[in-house]
DNA sequence: TTAACATCTGCATATATGTTCAAATGTTGT
DNA sequence: ACAACATTTGAACATATATGCAGATGTTAA
C-alpha cells in the first residue's frame, strides 16, 4: 500500500485552531505578559506598570487570552488577578522560549 | 529578600524573539504546510496540490520559514524539497497540535 | 538555443491586528 | 449617594500580513 501526503495534511479546521493558539504567543507584548503570568499571578496595573504597556492595551490583550482560556481571572477588590495555570499551556510557551534563548 | 516582578518579565527583545518564533505557526496555511513538513519531505508543486493553496502562495510561506531557518531545502533538478528537520521545532508544533486535538 | 516546467520575486491589495483615546462599568470606603 | 480607583469596552487609526498576479529566474531535455 502507498503513503498518501494528503493523510499528513491537518484539515483546515484544526489547523485553524492549532493557528489561533499560537497566535496568542505570536506579539511581544503577550509574550511579556505571559511570560509574568506563567510563573505568577498578577494584576492589570502591575503588569501595565512593570511591561511599560497601557492599562488598556494590557486588558486587550487579557480579553483575547481569557476567550481563548488560556489566562484564568479572580477578581479580589477593584484589582483583577490573572495567571496561566495549564501545565500543558506553561509547557509549550516555556519550550518557545528555551529554543530561542538556547540560540546564541 | 524581595522577590521582584520585573525579574520575571523577559525582556523585549527576547520576547520579541519568541512571538517571532511563534509567528511561524500562527498562521492556518503555514500550519498545513508544516503539518507536512514535520513527517515528510515535500516540494512546492506538492504541497499547492495537495493543501489547495496557490504555489505562490506556498513559496512565500516558504521563504519566511527558511528565513526563520525553520525549514531547510534541496534542490532535486526542477524541484525544491522542503522538510523541518530540527527535532525542538518538531516537538513544539506537535505540542500544539496535541493540546488542540486533546480538546474535543 | 529553444521549449517546458518549477520555483521565486516584487508589487498591489484586502484583511487582520495592536494600540490609543474616551467613556462606561465595577468595586470599595466614606 | 458620592468620590476614588481599577478594569473594561468600543471606535478609530496605523501597521502588519496573506494572497493573487505577472513577470523573472533556474533547471532539464531536446
Amino acid at each position: 500500500m502507498k503513503m498518501d501526503i494528503k493523510d499528513l495534511v491537518l484539515d483546515e479546521h484544526t489547523a485553524a485552531h492549532v493557528a489561533e493558539l499560537f497566535r496568542a504567543f505570536s506579539d511581544t507584548s503577550r509574550v511579556q505578559i505571559l511570560s509574568v503570568l506563567v510563573q505568577s499571578e498578577q494584576n492589570v496595573g502591575g503588569l501595565a506598570q512593570n511591561l511599560g504597556i497601557s492599562e488598556s492595551a494590557i486588558s486587550h490583550h487579557l480579553r483575547w487570552l481569557r476567550q481563548m482560556r488560556l489566562v484564568k481571572s479572580r477578581r479580589q477588590g477593584k484589582e483583577v488577578y490573572y495567571l496561566v495555570d495549564d501545565p500543558h499551556i506553561i509547557a509549550l510557551f516555556q519550550q518557545g522560549v528555551d529554543h530561542v534563548q538556547k540560540e546564541r
